[in-house]
DNA sequence: GTTAGCACTCTTGTTTGTTGAGTGCTAATC
DNA sequence: GATTAGCACTCAACAAACAAGAGTGCTAAC
């Protein structure tokens, strides 16, 4: 059978008019739209020949019908129209972005927020993967009280710190960070290994004085810090939207996808799968791998810095999603903290 | 009317029993506990009695009854009985927070996820307050590209940052770092005003050539970044288990609650509310001021350091949450966090 | 090729009756 | 005088029966 132009608009004109209603669609709603101008009786026709081409589904005998994931996976891919965002919505998002510059992990989980107000959906984003960020500085601060701080920072802005319970004195950790700085600054997370952390253990042996005991406690919390930096952190947002959907009236189906929600290995599970591209991504229904995510449908886009993928926000919602809207406040968003990301990184090449 | 001994004793039956099942509670149910050995006709009076004094409830002609908030607010004044919680559940405690030590964030989130898993309710935990916390140091960063990183540290440990455009040069950011710490390190970040500031600006001014601009500039992000350590952050662990219990089985009334904890705002007002001592703090029902917690319950204690309250751990359940249970995990938690954050400055006082 | 018309299907909402848990009251019992 | 057995009564919850309505597929006419 042939998916002819007629069909196409049928079809879109169904998809459109489920997502906005969440009601299986009759053949005499369709025959309203004007562009058309088609009996019910013919787009009963046209409909049963969508089913059987897959793309709908009929729940029951005398019911209308229901895009099944193929229905909505041709829509996203050719049939949607592009959603145009108000003026006022790009807008505020630039007052609210620019706000947050100065601390990135704050930028992106208010990155997260705005992409919910928008979208009306629950988000997710993770924080800039550091694995291969390189450390810019490292500094150890004696608190007193026998407590001693170490902080390592990436040189896009992020820090990371760790208390251990031994008392150096403000000299000595001034001259161990000032060797520790040295040492590893310009190296990323990954070229920093044991064999590394043994080398400036060498170093440090031999130039000052220090127990051996307290050398390795300290070296061994600077690896755990720095290893640290590339755990990413995931914010969700929004999650109580799910609650609105009248597919999710059923109070365990929520349960399961909250559960879901608020597993960080989930999720981080959920995000390793995405691609690594520009390009949106969206996963709908029995495409997901996981379980509990079986209807609902996965939109994520990659922000990235210095060409390179660094993290991820994702929007899930029913698979009646307003994909068009989803796609596009992806898009504004994630081109935006590109800029703002990269903004530093242009101006020193 | 008198409350007598065995009025008590029936009416903690009722509400343990309630607690247990969430439906209304017969006299029937009540005749078969062994230690009263009462027949049903006789419950059913003393339940009609209890009625009348407002501890009871009845949903209407024909249902059991239901523990008013007085009768809850009773029963955890006066009746319940001490809980116990196993060794293994302490000693996965002792394991689970010893881990984390070395971060204060990650400290009192751990708490929080514990007491969750402990209780199985929603619980939220605030970070430490920092208001009266001293500054131990600050740091600047010259990341390249034109950023410059203002990091503020506490002496109890915690570390924020703060990202600004401009480039200072290593040299200059070393010199403003150790002036900005000699002259603010040992001050709390009540006792840092605008005038202090300006204080310090008249001493670098004259100290070292910066242009006045970048000048204000950065003193004005060493303010934020300084002021930012009294912002406490909330978090919430296992929001979930509110559509577990049956009195969420409408999805508006849930929908509420996780609108109600998804906000900050609203979680800042909660805390702000609670008592300031020691105790374990309750609120049931329409005891609370916010409109969608009347159908719930609030229990709530402080941690400590120094002797002063610093911030709050809390679980959010139904009205009929398992009280002596909550209340066992709570002191159990708050006392382990308590000993760890003491356990420095107990060292050297 | 399109559409009006019609019989048919199946959900949804409503009504009605039934069941059972639980009560309050009274009178008998300890 | 306190306790309890007995009984009539109430009311939510469930189920069966029914009506209404939305939507379909098919046929025959346009």
């Amino acid at each position: 059978m042939d998916l002819n132009d007629r069909k196409r608009k049928i079809l879109q004109a169904i998809i459109d008019e489920y997502i906005g209603t969440a009601e299986p669609v009759g053949s005499r709603a369709i025959s309203k739209v004007k562009e058309l101008g088609l009996s019910s009786a013919t787009i009963r026709n046209e409909m049963a020949d969508l089913e059987e081409m897959g793309y709908l589904i009929q729940p029951h005998t005398s019911a209308g019908r229901v895009p099944s994931d193929e229905g909505y996976r041709f829509y996203v891919n050719s049939l949607m129209s592009r959603y145009r965002l108000g003026m006022e919505a790009i807008e505020n998002l630039h007052l609210e972005l620019e706000k947050r510059v100065n601390q990135l992990d704050k930028l992106i989980k208010k990155a997260g927020m705005i992409t919910s107000a928008l979208t009306e959906y629950t988000t997710f984003v993770t924080s800039p993967e550091q694995s291969l960020a390189k450390i810019s500085k490292i500094d150890i601060v004696d608190l007193g009280s026998g407590r001693t701080l170490v902080i390592v920072v990436t040189q896009d802005g992020l820090v990371r710190n760790c208390m251990l319970s031994l008392s150096l004195g403000n000299d000595n950790s001034e001259r161990l960070a000032a060797i520790l700085t040295s040492k590893l600054s310009g190296l990323s997370v990954d070229e920093i290994d044991f064999e590394k952390i043994r080398e400036i253990e060498a170093v440090i042996a031999s130039s000052m004085t220090l127990s051996p005991k307290s050398l390795v406690n300290i070296l061994n919390f600077v690896y755990e810090t720095i290893s640290d930096l590339s755990a990413t952190e995931i914010y969700v947002d929004n999650v109580k939207s799910i609650l609105k959907f009248p597919e999710y009236r059923d109070v365990a189906k929520a349960s399961e996808i909250f559960g879901f929600l608020e597993n960080k290995e989930n999720l981080k599970k959920l995000i390793a799968s995405g691609g690594d591209g520009k390009n949106i991504n969206v996963v709908i229904g029995d495409e997901n791998t996981a379980e509990p995510l079986k209807d609902c449908s996965l939109v994520t886009v990659n922000y990235s810095l210095d060409n390179r993928t660094r993290g991820k926000i994702g929007v899930i919602g029913p698979k009646r999603m307003d994909y068009a809207k989803v796609f596009a406040s992806l898009d504004l968003i994630s081109t935006h903290i590109d800029r703002i990301l990269n903004l530093y990184h242009d101006d020193s090449s």
